[in-house]
RNA sequence: GGUCCCAUCGUCUAGUGGCCUAGGACGUGGCCCUCUCAAGGCUAAAACACGGGUUCGACUCCCGUUGGGACCGCCA
């Protein structure tokens, strides 16, 4: 039998941390088996729903480069499938209108809770002979009353659940609509969904929607429960934690590769094996060694990938990936002309020292702009007389190097040092002050090298006071 | 409150009864490398929630306790 899996999400949200773990996973499954993938928008509740979603959610998907075979199919566009499917439960009995509002169910609920009571819906349709008048209905399933039901889940294996705690859900609303218990299983049996992965939290639903396909006489699918994804307070993963939307780690300057590498970590293992290719997780995935435990999401680990990334990525790639940034930086302007080999060699030296786009956009700006700021702090420390004084040698040096490469520039350096008895430290340090205004930066020479001569004479002539 | 799930360093995890003096990774401290910052290398501190069983032997199996989480909607 061909694996077929989906992905569900409801568009009343971005695509968060959460969802887009549940995504991987169905895809590496999807992948990993030669199975296919299916997207799905779930979006029964109208009022909640937006078109905007629905886009923000497959931006998500294609930026993580986790792509669907089919659809994305829409149930607000099935809803004459599911009314079918309804009709058809009522004409057989399995299931019945019910007449009790919503406020009359909500003040029953309310005062069994006060009570410490059972909350579930007494029954009080389920038997009606005579319907009242003028009431709108909804259409309630009706549910075993006895006897067990198991769920047989690839993660955590056979559980158990008393027939007697299930409730007859409502599963059409009085306005017309089906609800999401009931069209989950329609859904996945006319898409031939044959394993369902999802988030831990609809285990306890699985039971009814199990009851859903017996009613139909549908073989019921494989299941897979996947543990949560927690705050550092070990809550649910919410906007409290700080960024959830995937986009938003898009714009922070993650890289999708790293995200994705981190995302199946949570969870899964293999080995003590930290960083995947893409090639090595579909080929090495598998629910076996999927963890049964919720997971805190740890922003300093993602980091760590995101910069072992950045430091493999090919520097190229990454001068176009960078561009957005220094845009949004004003070191260039949006569409201006920049020589993108020379980018990439400038992106050569920063790549084992930027952890984001935005870090290494940072670095990028003293090797891009044309003035710099001169930290105070780093002035007082380095550019002392004495120091002046090297760099004034080193300018001269500088400026009769045959050929303006690290190697000659290095030597220019050493004379220097040589000449006044100090260390290459104290040359490299006011020489960097005057390069990048900073303490910090990639080494001196293949700087110098990449900054080009003029460049380089400017900036030591600023230091020096000679404009 | 009811139902269900979960439980190894601060965090992500390896571990499927003897290989465990419990391994790796992030983070943290130290050292090395070094023109700074990184990267890299070495190193240190850091965990089997608790209590009972089962067994010649439990991190591993069973039961209970405790703790955490999820669900209990005319939301998905």
């Amino acid at each position: 039998m061909d694996v077929r899996v989906r992905f569900a999400p409801s568009p009343t949200g971005h695509l968060h941390i959460g969802g887009a773990r549940t995504a991987l996973f169905n895809w590496l499954f999807a992948r990993n088996l030669g199975g296919k993938f299916v997207l799905r928008i779930e979006d029964t509740d109208t009022t909640r729903s937006t078109e905007e979603y629905i886009e923000a959610i497959i931006d998500g998907m294609k930026w993580l480069n986790l792509d669907w075979d089919e659809g994305p199919f829409r149930q607000t566009d099935r809803f004459n499938v599911y009314r079918s499917y309804v009709d058809r439960l009522i004409s057989e009995g399995k299931a019945y209108y019910c007449y009790c509002t919503p406020e009359e169910l909500e003040e029953r609920r309310k005062k069994a809770q006060e009570q410490g009571a059972d909350q579930k819906y007494d029954g009080r349709c389920r038997d009606l002979k005579e319907p009242p008048a003028g009431r709108p209905a909804a259409v309630r399933f009706r549910m075993p009353e006895y006897g067990t039901t198991v769920v047989d889940d690839l993660i955590r294996g056979k559980v158990a659940f008393e027939n007697s705690v299930l409730e007859d859900m409502i599963i059409l609303r009085s306005d017309g609509t089906p609800t999401y218990n009931f069209v989950v299983v329609v859904d996945d049996i006319d898409m031939k969904i044959t394993h369902v992965i999802r988030g831990d939290d609809h285990l306890n639903n699985t039971p009814k929607q199990i009851h859903i396909y017996k009613a139909f006489g549908w073989e019921v699918p494989q299941f897979a429960h996947l543990p949560m994804i927690l705050g550092a307070d070990k809550t649910r993963l919410s906007k409290r934690h700080g960024a959830t939307s995937v986009m938003a780690y898009k714009e922070m300057g993650y890289l999708p590769e790293a995200l994705v590498n981190y995302l199946v970590r949570l969870g899964w293992s293999y080995g003590d094996q930290e960083v995947f290719s893409r090639q090595e997780l579909v080929q090495h995935f598998s629910f076996d060694a999927v963890g049964k435990s919720a997971a805190v999401f740890n922003p300093e680990k993602l980091l760590w990938l995101n910069g072992q990334y950045i430091i493999k990525a090919d520097p190229e790639k990454l001068a176009e990936l960078v561009i957005p940034f220094l845009v949004k930086d004003r070191t260039i302007k949006e569409g201006q002309d920049i020589d993108m080999k020379w980018l990439a060699q400038a992106v050569v030296t920063l790549q084992e020292r930027a952890k984001t786009l935005i870090e290494l956009a940072a670095g990028l700006k003293y090797y891009i702009a044309e003035e710099i700021e001169i930290d105070p702090k780093a002035a007082e420390k380095f550019l002392k007389p004495e120091h002046l004084a090297y760099l004034k040698d080193l300018k001269e040096l500088l400026s009769e190097t045959q050929n303006f490469v690290a190697a000659e520039i290095e030597k220019a350096f050493h004379a220097v040092a040589e000449k006044h008895s100090t260390k290459l430290g104290s040359i490299a340090q006011p020489a960097r002050v005057a390069m990048t205004g900073n303490t910090a930066s990639p080494g001196m020479f293949e700087l110098m090298e990449i900054f080009g001569r003029p460049k380089v004479m400017k900036r030591l002539s600023k230091v020096l006071g000679e404009n």
